[in-house]
DNA sequence: TCACGATTTGCAATCGGTTGCATGATTCTG
DNA sequence: CAGAATCATGCAACCGATTGCAAATCGTGA
């Protein structure tokens, strides 16, 4: 049982396969007489074309590469659906990537991506400006959450829904925050302290600058245990992984959430809402930003060299259960 | 600037295209001092074989599919990370494929897979077993989690594992135990269930049944409301995300776990370590359940119409804090 | 009736590798 | 030292699609 190729239907329509492959690719040029008897025969047999065929001439593979840097991160399984889902409607497939945290594999796979991908959507908060640039003179390129001047990029700016959280604190009559300061080499962590310090300058509140503290749980109970040692009253989470590390040190040391301390998140991520209390968090809007990109990246495959835009989606505020007026 | 190919470096060698292509493929056919000028000469030009070309000849992709519902349950990231580190092993790219939970769209899916890849790992607990027949007839396919008599399958076998946390309940002094059944569709819910009832069988204890319910935090929840109307001491959840919707639900009425009632769940995924209290639950060895799909799918790609072979792991019971002694 | 344009189709080259077979060079064997 | 065996290399076909160009067909207006 051979293969079923433009060939075969060819043969059995007595007809060229170039007819047949242009039935499927530009059916306007064929009559419809002989379209309809190509594609019933391509159904009856059950034809698939050949994606590396077709690649090798086209020199596509419809296919895009996501690389994340931890697929474990509860951050980044919704972003992968949502770009697939708009990988999808584009009819191209997503090959995913994970880097392991590792820079130095993030170059390696990059390299393994090229040909077999048509770009690649980076989420890597971590690796180097340099080997970023690198990557995006082999293969289009489009960050995620992170900038860099000449390279396109998506990124969910939560800057308004911080000071929307700081606000929300301020009415409960927090005047002591602390702001637990995510890895120092990440981009978004940067961004987020920016946010929360500019807010805190414009309000009649003291800041208490901890850490920085690994983007993990446990980072987080290291977090809780300093966070506790200060007078603050409220704090900002780098992320909601860590929030639930700092929750879950304060709950072991006895002090409440919120009644002793209301804690603020970052990213809702499913165990923002699992955790108990349920977590007060800053919501990014997932399908719109795996949107952007796809889009961007396709506009950046098919017309490339144009001009590296730049696409930024506001986050939301989503108050739940951690924050809570100040203790008497 | 031209794609650089086996031409190119052929010509810059003054050797023949055939021999470059050895040089990579098949280096013990050229000589040491050819090999290394081209590979000297490739490394130079930055050359990097289009994999459409070679895909096309040799009728691989070094590509493996892996079909998940759902990406965005906690259940699948590790998973996907072991599978993909598996096929990095092998030189295999991973093209996820993230179902949504519909029967509908895997089918179709599979269908786009078809050519782009050289076998698929589905992880698919639902769709009906004719589908993964058919898919199975079109493509190398092993099933994850779920097995089917004439289809190659990897499973995690809980059987030993829940009975460790039956015996562990027992000691702790649970004589009354509710079981949450998991969604009926569910293969894996239906081998759990059986395995819980055969061990209450072999001991002195009650078993309550409940449900089913959605293998959601939402229907953790309504389990844990029905199982306060039971007086069952302890509960075996479907999986960790029921268990923590079951243990937010006591919290929200003010029983404790375990004060008031122990929690067993299934998994270990990232939420049962950072809820409070920590989760007792089943881990399941993802790394070497990635690594054994990834050698079945290889074997039966290489040699399709083999013995559909099955592969069993047993997974382990992780005692953690919501498991306690049972109420005066 | 003929030439011309529009439409439909086929021919053949091409994409970039891989591989069976033939050839030439070299070494080994008796 | 002839002949065989071994090794390295090149030639050319091939994988399955796409596509520029030309040919065939048809209708139409002059």
């Amino acid at each position: 049982m051979a293969r079923v190729t433009i060939y075969s239907i060819a043969k059995r329509c007595a007809v060229s396969a170039s007819t047949v492959s242009r039935a499927f690719t530009r059916p306007e040029l064929v009559s419809a007489e002989v379209r309809e008897r190509v594609l019933a025969a391509a159904r009856e047999l059950d034809y698939q074309p050949s994606s590396a065929a077709r690649g090798l001439v086209t020199g596509r593979t419809e296919t895009i590469g996501l690389l994340v840097p931890d697929i474990t991160n509860p951050f980044f399984p919704p972003l992968v659906r949502a770009v697939q889902a708009a990988a999808a409607r584009i009819g191209s497939a997503v090959m995913l990537v994970d880097s392991e945290e590792s820079a130095a594999a993030e170059a390696r796979l990059v390299e393994t991506l090229r040909g077999r991908v048509d770009g690649v959507l980076v989420a890597s908060p971590r690796s180097s400006s340099a080997a970023l640039r690198g990557a995006a003179r082999e293969l289009p390129c489009i960050l995620l959450n992170r900038v860099l001047r000449d390279l396109p990029a998506v990124v969910c700016d939560n800057t308004a829904a911080l000071f929307d959280a700081g606000e929300h604190l301020y009415k409960l009559g927090h005047r002591t925050v602390a702001l637990l300061g995510g890895p120092s080499a990440s981009w978004a962590a940067a961004r987020r302290s920016q946010a929360v310090r500019r807010w805190a300058r414009g309000r009649d509140v003291r800041l208490v600058e901890l850490g920085p503290f690994r983007a993990t749980f446990k980072g987080g109970r290291t977090a809780g245990r300093a966070l506790l040692e200060t007078d603050a009253t409220a704090a900002f989470a780098f992320d909601d992984l860590t929030a639930c590390g700092v929750i879950a040190e304060m709950a072991g040391r006895g002090a409440a959430v919120p009644g002793d301390r209301s804690i603020v998140g970052c990213d809702d991520v499913l165990l923002a809402q699992t955790v108990t209390p349920g977590l007060s968090t800053v919501a990014a809007p997932m399908d719109e930003l795996g949107q952007a990109a796809v889009d961007l990246l396709n506009r950046q495959i098919e017309a490339p060299g144009a001009e590296p835009s730049h696409v930024r989606l506001p986050g939301t505020f989503v108050p739940r259960a951690s924050t809570g007026p100040v203790p008497a």
